[in-house]
RNA sequence: GCCGGCGUAGCUCAGCCGGUAGAGCGGCUGAUUCGUAAUCAGCAGGUCGCCGGUUCGAGUCCGGCCGCCGGCUCCA
């Protein structure tokens, strides 16, 4: 964007330079109404805007308020935004002189000479723009909330008070994204753990740690058994470990000087000797890799696990399933030689794809992280293992950013992020390639020419770790699982209690060929059995009466499409049978 | 960890300026036997997150701790 650019409404960038305008009014409107608040930066993010501000005490609602209130007075009075190019002397002097130190730090890091600027009555900012032309463009806003934000991000730095909000260019659109929010909050995986009796986290078990209750347990269960299958099909060998080891085997990966503190703290046995609960499955698979000799004819090694690690998160960045402090990931690592890296990540790539398009996943984000400031081994073995995950994202065609210094102390790696079906992405999987843990531990292979020879890891994970990807999935399918997943895959209600032998002929008839089947007994109305099976989620709701009972048959009602009149069982059992198998999405009709 | 907000029954929440706790849902019991999103009635259920302080008296005020929420920073 040019700042002479003439910018409308249509154009991509246009609710960016709106934002951004808004940003400059609340900025403006926060020092009228507090003077003595200092200004630090405030631009437009992905739904709205900031602006981070230095001041003693934090904003209240009641701030807030006013400061909205001001803000819609001056876009009223429709104040021309003029851009100015000031000689840097004066501008410094005059935010000096205000006593505005983060401005006068940024004109100095990044301000040319002329500087430009741009004001609105007697609010001067320094800033590169463009804006809207006056402030009476700015309709629909709104103050969101508060928090608070380091000055550059950095946590050695002052804390600032950042005000968030948002604005568009109608009221409509304002009110849409409300929607959204709140449609955002309907979803939201703690709320609806808590309403289906998925899972909870409670006090005296401790923070980022948790419980799966039956019906969680599950769907835990359903993806487990996938997965398996899954990776049978594709070679690889389950493996099971412990969760704790020797501390001294994490000095020798190399986690007790680069992963200290995300670790727990180590703990002391009788014997003196040091335990460590494992951040990581990798230790535990290079000493099963180590246990004998490999040959190269048995490679690649590709040996999986369920493996459940501990890391400690500080406190405030835990969130629900989707941060914790223990949970389990679809953890791989491959064996294999240099020559095969590349096929073993297009495969593991193929993998990905193929797991979560069964979600119904099917848009990706992908980034190449790589060489992070604490790194082991050598800068050569980091430049061939990033071009290879490079060269692979190629080969396939996958459209990627790079995230620099974002790697893991061993290794670049291949981050992937999933859209959901309200549109938020959220990282699962992860691919690295490491030829540092090989180096460490010695894990070699026998070649051909009978000599040992150093082999390669790839450390990779589909889902990521259960726990968040079951809150992703909760979110995503907003607590109405496919029928192959869900808690309970259907109900049977009978009309009243001459029914309910029939009601449970039916169910059990299901529940014998593995289908989780229930019969609502309850000396309850049907309506009320309807409304409780609904308000659960349950893929489909049977309810029997006279009529099905004399035809062996069941009133069928399908979550999201109601009554779907009578079939007879036969024919449910099959498409009960075609459903499971197939991991559809969908449930009905029943062909195809 | 940091900034702000919050913590009352299983869940959602009410409780004014301090006077000793309430609703709806859920649970239990009984009546009702019912055809596509809530049948009616009764009953039970709370050391008001924990510890300390102020006060004649604390769910309410103050302090500390624990936890949760929104962010910051960080990540599977």
């Amino acid at each position: 964007m040019r700042v002479d650019e003439l910018i409308t409404l249509d154009h991509p960038k246009a609710l960016e330079v709106y934002r951004h305008s808004c940003a400059h009014l609340l900025a403006q409107a926060v020092q009228q109404l507090f003077p003595e608040t200092k200004l630090a930066v405030g631009p437009p993010i992905e739904n709205g805007f900031y602006y981070d501000f230095l001041r003693d005490r934090p904003f209240t609602e009641e701030d807030l308020a006013r400061i909205e209130r001001r803000m819609k007075e001056l876009a009223e009075q429709d104040i021309p935004i003029v851009h100015k190019w000031l000689p840097k002397e004066e501008v410094l002097r005059y935010f000096e002189s205000r006593g505005e130190i983060f401005k006068v730090e940024l004109i100095h890091e990044r301000g040319g000479d002329p500087v430009s600027c741009y004001q609105q009555a007697e609010f001067l900012d320094f800033c590169k723009g463009p804006h809207v032309p006056s402030t009476g463009y700015l309709k629909a806003l709104k103050i969101l909330s508060t928090s608070g934000a380091y000055w550059r991000g950095d946590e050695r730095n002052p804390q600032l008070q950042r005000i968030y909000g948002t604005c568009f260019p109608t009221a409509t659109a304002l009110v849409e994204y409300l929607h959204q929010l709140e449609e955002a909050r309907r979803r939201d995986h703690r709320r609806l753990g808590t309403e289906l009796d998925l899972f909870s986290v409670q006090d005296s078990i401790g923070p980022g740690l948790i419980l799966w209750h039956p019906k969680g347990a599950v769907i835990r269960r359903q993806l487990e058994e996938f997965l398996y299958e899954a990776h049978f099909r594709r070679g690889y060998q389950v493996v099971y470990t412990p969760h704790v080891a020797r501390l001294e085997h994490w000095r020798v990966s190399g986690h007790l000087d680069f992963y200290r503190d995300y670790m727990f703290p180590p703990m002391e046995l009788e014997e003196r000797v040091p335990y460590q609960l494992k951040p990581m499955n990798c230790p535990f698979h290079i000493v099963i890799y180590k246990s004998r000799r490999r040959s190269y004819r048995e490679l690649p090694v590709r040996l999986f696990e369920f493996g459940t690690v501990y890391r400690y998160e500080r406190s405030g960045v835990l969130h629900g399933l989707l941060r914790v402090r223990g949970f389990t990931q679809d953890d791989s690592h491959i064996f294999c030689t240099q020559d095969q890296i590349e096929a073993e990540i297009l495969g593991v790539l193929d993998f990905i794809r193929e797991v979560l398009g069964t979600f119904g996943f099917h848009e990706y984000k992908v980034y190449l992280s790589t060489r992070p400031e604490k790194f082991v081994g050598t800068l050569e073995a980091w430049e061939v293992a990033t071009q290879a995950l490079q060269q692979a994202l190629e080969r396939v065609g996958l459209a990627y950013a790079v995230d620099p210094g974002e790697g893991v102390f061993y290794g670049p790696k291949i981050d992937v992020k999933i859209r959901d079906a309200i549109g938020r992405w959220w990282q699962c999987s992860t691919v690295q390639v490491d030829f540092n843990l090989p180096e460490r531990f010695d894990l070699t292979y026998v070649g051909p020419d009978g000599h040992p020879h150093r082999v390669t890891m790839i450390h990779r994970a589909i889902l990521g770790s259960m726990e968040r990807f079951m809150g992703v999935l909760i979110e995503n399918f907003a607590g109405a699982f496919p029928f192959w997943v869900a808690p309970v895959q259907a109900r049977v209600l009978p009309v009243s209690d001459r029914h309910a032998d029939y009601a449970v002929r039916v169910q059990h008839r299901l529940f014998q060929q593995g289908f989780r089947v229930e019969a609502d007994l309850r000396d309850e109305r049907v309506s009320a059995k309807i409304r409780d099976a609904e308000l659960e989620k349950v893929p489909f709701i049977f309810i029997v009466g006279d009529r099905e009972a004399a035809q062996e048959t069941v009133a069928v009602r399908v979550r999201g499409l109601g009554d779907q009149g009578p079939w007879p069982v036969a024919q449910i059992e099959a498409h009960f049978h075609r459903l499971r198998a197939s991991r559809r999405l969908d449930l009905w009709p029943p062909e195809g």
